[in-house]
DNA sequence: TCGCAAAGTGTATTTTTGACACAAAGGTCC
DNA sequence: GGACCTTTGTGTCAAAAATACACTTTGCGA
């Protein structure tokens, strides 16, 4: 709209992130601890701020995902927006805004978004007003700032439904992974429990996993074999008209 | 956030509304023409506008598209948020900005819903800057004012990821309706051709119709059943666990 | 070597899907 | 009133998919 770059905050529109991962049990998001307000506790926080004037949105979530948390060149998938007039308004919240914003008592609109990583290799890099990034197992997450709690709900059910039309889960997992991972990534997720079996004949016939070689090793019981994604056939797969993905 | 209202317009958020008819036939939207601006040909939109400082995403959707259409108390889906920089630099658009907006230079962020009507009982009633309220058939809809295209082709896909999980295709037919016309929507929605007798075998099986004594009259051929939907059959469903809506 | 823990595997039954064609009903037109 | 047109409404069979279910294998540790 404008030809010169006006990268001055936006002070009513923000992006928040729900960054997903898996420790190979259970499944975490990645909170922040905002700095402290002298004199009040502090709520953990989805990692987000306000955008840039001429940002388009999704530029903007990665941006802020990063000043963050070190995170860097995710896809994120849009979760909603989210408006109520009222978001902003918990004691804490209030204190905190006016500590750091310009302009505390505007209306912000927030974008959420979600993404999967793998937190193997990725450890948290707090910065910017990150007194700390960490994973959090998502049933131990209590109340959060703002109204992240809503916006998590929000970005967990877009999860489940994705993961039931397209197999994203591998984006959780490391590049070697075996069937029990996957079939405990699928159950943490969808929130339910699956045969195992039932589970494997459905995966395997997809016929988007290689088995390689590889096999667990140190494991005190039989160790299981590794498999990786395979991309192209999945492509493959989609393009040949395949919608069974989901469990 | 505020004690006191603050009905002044948020210059930055708008919402937009993807109503969505059905004609027995055909799948529609509902279009506006704006007030021309001398000189420009302009594009038809979807009925939009910025909402109010104080007031929640889903209750400005509403307003507006009251507002703009006449239509009250719909329920309304959210898209998700639309906030390219550029979405509002089409010549035509900048023309009419300037010519109705205090700041016709604002970034403006816009909020996606949309919503299922029966076409029957409504008759849209253009007002404030609508100079017409029309429904288009969604095959000869062409460019749209703005990014309202794109809004629309959110919408559309939202609409049809859901008609596979809820059976919501009885907002867009009148009370009582046939399984033809229900066949037909279907099909309107999906884009596909389903099966008569298994598209028929599906949905009476899932036990949520309730077939009316009464039948179609003065048809040139064979008259058919009229059925009704039962929403207490349809709660009582999902409570027992159901998942299986796909077509 | 015994025990433990998780991996890995097959079958039988039921349910669901998909493909497919013809008779029935009512109006229209001659 | 009979021929014809249009849409409704119906059943079966075969293939595929879902579900339920239990025991053997492997490797480590004690």
């Amino acid at each position: 709209m404008h030809d010169k770059m006006n990268h001055e905050l936006n002070p009513r529109i923000s992006a928040d992130c729900v960054i997903f991962g898996f420790d190979l049990n259970k499944l975490n998001v990645l909170l922040i601890e905002r700095e402290t307000v002298v004199g009040l506790d502090t709520y953990r926080a989805l990692p987000g701020d306000l955008i840039f004037e001429d940002e388009p949105l999704d530029t903007a979530a990665n941006r802020v995902l990063n000043e963050l948390t070190g995170l860097e060149d995710i896809y994120l998938e849009q979760v909603g927006a989210f408006g109520d007039p009222d978001r902003l308004s918990k004691p804490q919240d209030r204190a905190w805004l006016k500590a750091v914003r310009q302009d505390p008592d505007a209306r912000v609109v927030t974008i959420g978004y979600y993404s999967l990583v793998g937190m193997n290799n990725y450890v948290p890099q707090p910065a910017s007003f990150a007194r700390a990034a960490t994973w959090i197992p998502i049933e131990e997450i209590g109340e959060l700032a703002f109204d992240h709690r809503q916006i998590l709900e929000g970005a967990l059910k877009k999860l489940k439904e994705k993961l039931n039309v397209q197999p994203i889960g591998f984006n959780l997992l490391p590049e070697k992974f075996t069937l029990s991972q996957l079939h405990r990534l699928y159950e943490a997720i969808l929130g339910v429990e699956l045969d195992k079996r039932n589970f494997r004949r459905k995966m395997l016939k997809m016929d988007i996993l290689e088995s390689l070689e590889e096999r667990q090793e140190g494991v005190p019981h039989k160790p299981s074999q590794f498999y990786k994604f395979n991309e192209q056939k999945y492509h493959d797969l989609l393009k040949t008209g395949f919608d069974n993905f989901a469990f």
